[in-house]
DNA sequence: GCCGGATAGACTGTCGACAGTTTTTTCAGA
DNA sequence: TCTGAAAAAACTGTCGACAGTCTATCCGGC
């Protein structure tokens, strides 16, 4: 055994003889999602370098296993790589978010339509406690909670869509989540998030897709308002 | 230096000392696309296991090589890993090649309507020399070429729309590129590549949108009627 | 001082080997 | 002949080492 480090990945216990049936557990996922964790919280701000050798150390494990998992954060846009030089925290610029809002409005738009066909009562209902949970948290002054519950209610649109592309393809502008405090005022939010329920029940996949775009613009058009007027957390801009 | 192998990635003289200036070839980067190759024209048949020993001494590299090639590839969607048991060549049903179509048709709608704004007139051009191009392939019944530039037409579109986001997701359904040779009239096809350039021409997203639509929904539809019949290629589907 | 080439350090790319897991084969017993 | 446990083979995951590349520093000439 290595010798040990707290921020290891490893326990020291890492596997339980007894645990026959669980799969032995692959370092690199562990690995990847470490270091996802660690650009999403802004510990390591867009366009710094990630030094695979650094991070081996730091997780005690060998440095190809760091590579690997750079490899596979790399398809999620939250990295590039440059040959021979290195890996950098992507860089994410005003124009960039936009792109992303693009993106995404496209993308959620077709998810809600075909909503429409297959969404059952009980899914429904199951978004709308969701929606309600949302408010919640806004009311109570929790965003950081409330950020995350409404990715979740986003994530689970683009699932109930059961276009699996787009679950894939939802990776793409999730890097950009911590980014954006948007800020909204909840009981509006709430009113968009219950429009668009509602739109999908009654089976109305064009009103659904109009309130869906509208929803996804108006976070976009305050980002790009901040963008025009600088009013950006500096760190997070390349 | 190895034994050399007629598969082999690395040639003899991979590295000409007069280049000085050239960067170092990657050859993680020359394995991935090599078996891209491999996969995109049938070599490999979906769903079957990619045993990295086997490619390794095939290109004559380290195994490592061949890990990091794969992880690569996985990020488009053409190989599937499964923990501890292997990597596959993506399954494609009916199912999964719809999904695509659906995603592909709302990104591609997104393009067009962006070109309108920023497309200038030689680019125009350039299309247009494109669409004729793969006119008088079809017509010289040269069907791969006439589906690759069909292709090269098609990421121009999303080039540019100036969005580099729906670039770099047009590798989810480049995927699909190889199966379906959907075999359509090429005077029709031009008719439809150029009702939408003379849209975004006219500086008129809606029918952009509405013509680029359609387009990518023929040849959805043709696969699914294909699909419902029961007309794949068996290889092909998982 | 400062400009350009040599040199040293840091880091990435590649390699072969070992450890652990899954799959196949073997073989005793019913 | 069939079943199922045990052994063997095949393969993936991880590791440490070496080789090549990039970057920063040094130093001599101007």
């Amino acid at each position: 055994m290595r010798r040990g480090g707290s921020a290891s990945v490893r326990s020291a216990s890492s596997r339980s003889p007894a645990a026959r049936s669980t799969r032995r557990v692959v370092t690199r996922h562990q690995v990847r999602d470490a270091l996802e964790r660690l650009i999403l919280d802004g510990t390591h701000k867009p366009g710094t370098r990630l030094v695979q050798e650094q991070f081996a150390r730091r997780f005690n494990v060998a440095r190809s296993v760091v590579r690997e998992a750079l490899l596979e954060l790399q398809s999620s846009g939250l990295v590039e790589s440059v040959d021979n030089r290195g890996v950098y925290v992507g860089r994410l610029d005003a124009a960039r978010l936009i792109e992303a809002f693009e993106v995404r409005e496209a993308l959620e738009a077709l998810a809600v339509r075909l909503c429409c066909e297959r969404t059952t009562r009980e899914e429904l209902r199951g978004l709308e406690a969701m929606a309600e949970r949302i408010r919640d948290l806004g009311r109570q002054r929790r965003p950081t909670e409330m950020a995350s519950t409404d990715r979740a209610f986003h994530d689970e649109l683009l699932r109930l869509s059961g276009n699996r592309m787009l679950v894939s393809l939802s990776s793409s502008w999730r890097v950009f989540g911590k980014v954006i405090r948007v800020g909204r005022d909840p009981e509006q939010v709430f009113r968009e998030h219950m429009g668009i329920l509602r739109a999908i029940g009654a089976n109305q996949p064009e009103r659904a897709e109009r309130l869906a775009r509208a929803h996804i613009r108006v976070a976009r058009e305050i980002v790009a308002r901040r963008a025009r007027s600088g009013r950006f957390v500096p760190e997070w801009v390349s």
